[in-house]
DNA sequence: AAGTGGTCTAGACCACTGC
DNA sequence: CAGTGGTCTAGACCACTTT
């Protein structure tokens, strides 16, 4: 087993603390030398082993915490990026044209379960889209949508018939943060229709809900055509 | 609308950045100017800018490249992490006590598919297991895994009807990489049958397959019983 | 060849937190 | 209070990529 990766760069130690925790060298639970102890054995500067537990920290496989010191993580969990692209380029991306269908349009109060999870009042003004992204010919997802109208300048001024709203949103609708998950739900009738699925098929659904500080911006469910496969790398 | 960060940190940049970018000041496609110029402008060191613009990069926002410089995204996709516990923490973060069940196990060659997509030899030696995870006594999910018998010592003499092979794995299996794919599968008789569910039903399933450099150790499948959601904040 | 980000250094001070 | 990680600095050299 050589060591492609040259030490005494943040790589190459991180490399090496990683192997010191997958050969139980270090074991879970366990307290490992400190920073300064650690830039004195590799020769390098402090800074240099806080890069590299900085990520060991990120994915999980290390605690910190200051004075108490660092610890092998007991419980690592799988930490996983995913990469949650525009639509019409994950379309394009499989080599397939992307276009669009405006469903539906409709301004009016949303749902109460909607309204009181987002913090609003019953009657917010809210603007419900649902639309159909194709890839090629074929139902690729369906995009069911309400925006909160007071959160969004200029959003019913925009035509989206003919903008798609997944982008249209990403320009003019920032947000500091949200919450997303995943699930499988079975296609209902109209559903399974639009996606020219089987009735009750399995779809993999994502939910989305964006926030502007307090505010509330937009909540959206993407069930995608059956076969679809949300992919990444470890 | 306060800053509550303060400046000259890089988090104050990083926020200042990512104002400049929603705020339209950049725009998509637009260099932004080098980390030599903005330090000069925040009063800062170069490295503090730096550390700013390396989270933008990583979370998606800009494209950094050497000589060519800063860009902002022209399509920003969502970067999202995921955080997939051990099974028994997830169900015991759910209030439920957890409990265990060998299904199935079996030694010997596995399907061509399988060998095929990990690069082994058809008749290479695996084990194959069943598991079903209980959240208190409800089915909470199925876990069907081939296991690499070369490449993971130990693996025979461990008794995994008493050992789960979640936790045994995290343990004794170290790995450097691998794919991950999310994706909502119909339940078959037997399956359905496993987790009481209705034949049918919208699964929530995860796909795993880990290497160790160049060796296949294990690839799981993970079926969540209905209505299961996988959650996270952005 | 030259410009840009990537990384490393040696040192310093700060913030948090367990004791 | 004292130990640990978190961050910042000023400077340097390097690696990559475009010109």
């Amino acid at each position: 087993m050589t060591s492609p990766t040259p030490a005494r760069t943040w790589r190459g130690i991180h490399a090496e603390l990683t192997r010191r925790i997958n050969d139980g060298v270090w074991r879970p639970g366990e307290l490992v030398p400190n920073e300064a102890e650690l830039a004195e054995e590799f020769g390098c500067a402090r800074a240099t082993v806080n890069r590299a537990m900085r990520e060991l920290a990120e994915t999980g496989r290390v605690d910190r915490k200051r004075k108490a010191g660092t610890r092998v993580a007991l419980h690592p969990s799988a930490r996983v990026v995913l990469d949650i692209p525009v639509i019409r380029r994950e379309v394009e991306a499989r080599g397939a044209s992307w276009h669009y269908s405006l469903i539906l349009r409709e301004e009016g109060p949303a749902p109460l379960a909607l309204t009181a999870r987002l913090g609003l009042a019953q009657d917010a003004p809210m603007l419900h889209l649902a639309c159909l992204h194709y890839a090629d010919a074929q139902p690729f997802l369906h995009e069911d949508r309400w925006i909160n109208i007071a959160a969004v300048p200029g959003l019913l001024d925009t035509d989206f018939s003919v903008e798609n709203a997944n982008e249209w949103l990403i320009r003019n609708a920032p947000y500091t943060g949200g919450d997303i998950a995943f699930s499988a739900l079975a296609a209902g009738a109209e559903l399974a229709a639009l996606l020219e699925a089987a009735e009750g098929a399995a779809l993999f659904t994502l939910d989305r809900t964006t926030w502007n500080g307090e505010v509330p911006i937009t909540s959206v469910r993407l069930s995608y055509a059956p076969g679809y496969r949300m992919h990444t790398r470890i």
